[in-house]
DNA sequence: CTAGCATATCGATATTGTTAGATGAGAGGC
DNA sequence: GCCTCTCATCTAACAATATCGATATGCTAG
């Protein structure tokens, strides 16, 4: 069984790389296909995949598939969710 | 040189363990002598001081010396600082 | 100054996270 | 069907972080 403390470190985690920063940077504009976002960012496929998985899992980035191509595109609930968790922990004052 | 996005990623760390969550829910009813902190917690002396560090640099929680005694207490605006980080990443529209 | 307590730092080890190459699965064109 | 393109998964190497015991430092009381 995981901890609340456990699933709420999760959601940060996604926050903890400096590629998954940029990735969202890049994805402020709009959506984007997964190979502009490997044209724009210095990894290989795999990497940024692995990267896409973790941002999704953690609810900041939400996927379309249109045939062959991923769409990837900033979820704004989930940042709702990071900057209620973070209110939750500050000062109940 | 450290990038930007780099810096930014440090903030976030601080929120990605669960033994630095439960630092931070304890310190909400108020400030914590580290040896309240270390009763209520199940890890050794050295592990908490290690945390207490972490969340100190990242900028979410303030020290107090009192005689031998540290006192911790939560730094609200390292939380303003992460909401608005938080926000900064989310879409511009 | 010395003894004793609170905290910080060090060193070793275990765990977790990042990365890239190799391979696999699904979609579309021929 | 077969080939190619896109993306996901697996694996292994390496890097970063967490943890604890041992030791050092800093403070106070006597």
């Amino acid at each position: 069984m995981e901890t609340k403390y456990e699933n709420e470190a999760k959601v940060f985690k996604a926050f903890c790389d400096p590629n998954r920063l940029m990735i969202l940077e890049k994805l402020q504009s709009g959506e984007k296909c997964a190979c502009k976002l490997l044209e724009e960012l210095e990894i290989v496929q795999s990497t940024l995949s692995h990267h896409m998985k973790i941002l999704c899992e953690a609810g900041f980035v939400n996927v379309r598939r249109e045939g062959k191509w991923m769409h990837y595109s900033i979820n704004q609930q989930g940042f709702e969710t990071a900057k209620k968790l973070i209110a939750e922990y500050e000062m109940n004052q």
